[in-house]
DNA sequence: TGGGGTTAT
DNA sequence: ATAACCC
């Protein structure tokens, strides 16, 4: 490594430039299936399937060898291999422990971690990156070595400023990835490159359990090797096909056209946003995610009709919400109820939903016992349901949601106390189980008390 | 097509 | 409150 400077001195990255970032996306390997073969290693050599209602979710590797897709039916799984093994996977709860668990190790590493989803997070480590090779310096060490892929088969340049902290990148995410392994027995692939959109383009190329990272040189090339435009995360079902109406289709069709008609058909910012998606272009942060936003418990069924039908899917939504939100330890300031109802025509969305404060009084009560809160929040959720469906009606559900949002620490965690410093990463757990999280969460505490 | 999530309008 | 996006 040469210095930047003939005296060494270190060139570095100003804190919020959006300039020389390294960001490593991870992805875990079919999480479900994964999940529950911890759960039961027994289903580790069988060809295993993560079943909700009558779909196929998820399935490990040995069940894609024989054919088995993501989000394929039940019916066409077991024809397609009598054999596979299915698990039911309506509850989240076992996932969404140990997704937070994944989301927790890699805040060791870097303190901007953003989730998306429940198997994958984006992680920035250019402060980490920075560091190291600031150390390397120092030490006079002229030797770094790349760990997985590198796009494309390109070059390193160990006389490029940005490959240096690519391949620096790359330690740390095989680092992320060991760690992930060792400690909570998950594989899974990671990618690295200098923007979020890069770096989840490229993850993705080598699959399982493997990772790579991409060189600037080779950005177009990734891009390009899309197939369509719908490839882009960031452009969705509905802009896809007013992109098509366009007579778009390629992510080099959308990277020529006039931005000037593209303004036109989506709005000015819209356009410019996903024009610049297609060369690669992304400058977004990592936006730590913390604790969740919301909380929320759905199910989904054939028919739903009647009012005591409602009212009682409601009780069991709600009584699982209470038991989430009272291990959360914060309270939700408001509630939300959500409806799908059946019809032929459209049937795959349109969802209808009311909402309202939680009153101030119900709200006290939240982490004391849970049973003087249910009567009061099944009242308030059968008047938000009386507001969309007219009972005197016939009506016919096919799915009910209840939210619980705006969640708020608790009074006696206000933002100059101690408590608020401790309080991240875990929240104060019923079960005192969890007492080998302290010492890492003072780690990155300290600094601050 | 499940059972979750987020942000923008 | 809905609509779009993500997994």
């Amino acid at each position: 490594i040469k210095p930047i400077h003939p005296a060494g001195h270190i060139k570095t990255v100003p804190s919020g430039s959006t300039a020389h970032r390294v960001i490593v996306h991870t992805d875990l390997d079919c999480f479900y299936a994964q999940v529950e073969m911890i759960h039961n290693p027994e289903l580790r050599d069988k060809p295993l399937g993560v079943q909700q209602k009558y779909l196929v979710v998820t399935c490990n590797y040995e069940a894609r060898r024989l054919g088995i897709q993501k989000l394929m039916s039940v019916r066409d799984a077991k024809e397609k291999c009598p054999e596979l093994v299915l698990v039911n996977g309506e509850d989240l709860t076992q996932y969404r422990e140990m997704s937070y668990k994944v989301t927790e190790l890699f805040e060791e590493f870097s303190p901007l971690v953003e989730r998306l989803g429940f198997d994958e997070n984006f992680v920035d480590i250019t402060e980490l990156v920075e560091k190291r090779l600031a150390q390397l310096q120092r030490d006079g060490c002229s030797k770094v070595s790349l760990s997985g892929h590198v796009y494309n088969n390109q070059t390193v340049n160990l006389h490029d400023d940005m490959h240096i902290r690519l391949v620096i990148g790359s330690q740390i995410a095989a680092e992320m990835r060991e760690a992930m392994y060792n400690r909570l027995g998950l594989t899974g692939c990671a990618g690295v490159a200098s923007n979020k959109l890069l770096s989840k383009l490229v993850s993705g190329t080598f699959k399982p359990n493997q990772q790579t990272v991409l060189l600037p040189e080779s950005c177009q090339d990734l891009v390009g090797s899309l197939d369509h435009i719908s490839k882009v995360p960031g452009i969705g079902y509905k802009t896809t096909k007013r992109l098509e109406l366009l007579g778009l289709s390629s992510v080099r069709d959308l990277q020529t056209f006039s931005p000037v008609i593209l303004a036109k058909e989506l709005g000015v910012s819209m356009a410019q946003h996903i024009q610049k998606l297609s060369y690669g272009d992304d400058d977004s942060p990592v936006a730590a995610s913390g604790p969740p936003q919301s909380l929320s418990d759905e199910d989904s069924f054939k028919k739903c009709s009647s009012e005591v039908e409602v009212k009682k899917k409601i009780e069991e939504l709600l009584a699982n919400l209470l038991d989430r939100i009272s291990k959360d330890g914060r309270k939700p300031h408001t509630i939300r109820l959500t409806i799908r109802k059946f019809s032929s025509t459209n049937k795959w969305f349109s969802r209808e939903s009311r909402q309202c404060p939680i009153p101030s009084h119900v709200i006290q009560k939240f982490g004391t016992g849970n049973s003087d809160v249910v009567a009061p929040l099944v009242g308030i959720l059968m008047k938000l349901f009386r507001k969309m469906i007219k009972v005197e009606m016939p009506f016919h559900l096919t799915l009910l949601s209840v939210c619980f949002s705006n969640l708020k620490a608790l009074p006696s965690l206000t933002k100059g106390s101690i408590g608020f410093y401790l309080m991240r990463s875990s929240p104060p757990s019923s079960s005192g189980k969890k007492m080998d999280d302290v010492p890492q969460v003072q780690v990155n505490s300290c600094s601050f008390i």
